[in-house]
DNA sequence: TAGTGGTCTAGACCACATG
DNA sequence: ATGTGGTCTAGACCACTAT
């Protein structure tokens, strides 16, 4: 017999009725009314349990798109607040995948070495095999000055998916989880000031000992395993890490 | 009549739970035997439903103490990684309050200025009235090396009950919080590497011109003001921001 | 196949904010 | 007084993992 019935939707139904109202929100579709619907009324538009309802809204809550509050009601959050010019904005798990995912590097394969001794302890790693080494460099698109100098290193085991990287696509860790079979479960940072070296100064083109943000990033598979470290340089006068935590007590 | 049971619980029952569970967790009481429980045996054993049970797990599970899959069960995330000595892990909402809840400063009230050019634009704030300056140290335990000098400034509306601050206790914020009838709703976070002026070199202990992380803090009420506003520097050499993101889909 | 956590329903009561 | 979001119950089916 022949299926009528599409079905298509793999996606569970908290998160098709997030995307939906997430798109609703941008386009700015709730500006003009009398602001956004409340859970009773999205129950009954989508034919949901008040439960999806909620899980859809906790996402776009963590998102940082709404702000609810018991009595008064859910608000869309106003994505003000942006003054400082040079600011990475980064806020939950998404958004910090999203800076990766929405800007491209052009990185170099720079062959196979071992870890280095401070990135790795700093990670908590045990120094073991030889790593793929990638390098690259990010430039701000309209006075094409560096913002962001990167080292990555890819974990031994996958090194061999980890050739067919073509450098001039997207991030690392995404080609990876096409091409080797891992996916993020967790990602770790840890963010340091330290003086420019030499060669970091040069290609950053600031000068010598001045300050930078290293930001060094873990990204862990299931089991735990770091399966890519990078480790990234900013200059401390074109680059803010900007973030924002919501209270939810 | 004299009420025979104690009505004293105010927290919700999720929360309860997860204090139980988090206070066992980190006192090793899973280690030994198959794990950690099911949610159906945490269901029963305190006998809530599972919604409460959930509840709970996933306020653990935003903490980084568990990681959950499905089909194989909930496991204790492993206190990892915490290699580097220096590190100020924040995670979530609630460690970042953390961090400023379970240390203390000993302030100084500074008196009422106007605030720093440069820090209100960066955290978007038009300049308007006197705000109460406080300015603090924090020392490292062990070693009596400080690791952060911190600046703060309270909003003018509430610098009458912020003359009440008792410098010696709690956090400002917090203290903000009980007797100004304010509430944080949210924090917003700059982080940025900058090069210590000789004033801050000096009472950092470090050189001059040195690297220092420099993060500034917004603390936001209800309806989105800033009613303090923080200024930290630490020695780069001394202190690393470190933080892990789950990835949830 | 059995058991886990993930999703979902249809109810309920409550604390809180607003008119 | 009404309506909001926050908490909570008692069920159910499903996707996935392990055995």
């Amino acid at each position: 017999m022949a299926s009528t019935a599409e079905k298509v939707e793999r996606k569970p139904r908290y998160l098709e009725l997030a995307d939906l109202l997430r798109a609703d929100i941008l386009a700015g579709r709730f500006d003009d009314t009398d602001g956004f619907p409340t859970e009773a009324v999205l129950c009954e538009e989508h034919g949901v349990s008040r439960f999806t309802v909620r899980e859809a809204l906790r996402k776009l809550q963590s998102e940082g798109l709404i702000k609810r509050r018991r009595g008064s009601g859910t608000m869309i959050q106003p994505a003000s607040a942006r003054a400082g010019a040079l600011h990475q904005p980064l806020s939950n798990v998404d958004e910090i995948l999203q800076y990766a995912r929405d800007t491209q590097f052009m990185f170099k394969e720079r062959g196979r070495v071992t870890l280095p001794k401070k990135y790795a302890e700093q990670a908590g790693l045990e120094i073991s095999g030889k790593w793929l080494h990638f390098s690259g460099i990010r430039t701000q698109t309209h006075d094409g000055l560096p913002i962001a100098l990167t080292d990555a290193y890819v974990h031994p085991e996958l090194a061999e998916a980890a050739q067919k990287i073509e450098t001039a696509r997207s991030t690392i860790f995404q080609q990876l989880e096409e091409h080797a079979g891992v996916s993020v479960s967790r990602v770790t940072q840890d963010i340091q000031a330290v003086a420019a070296t030499a060669a970091i100064a040069d290609q950053l083109k600031v000068p010598r000992r001045s300050p930078c943000l290293r930001i060094l990033r873990s990204y862990l598979d299931d089991s735990g395993r770091a399966f890519e470290i990078s480790v990234s340089h900013h200059p401390g006068h074109r680059f803010a890490y900007s973030m924002h935590i919501d209270v939810d007590s």
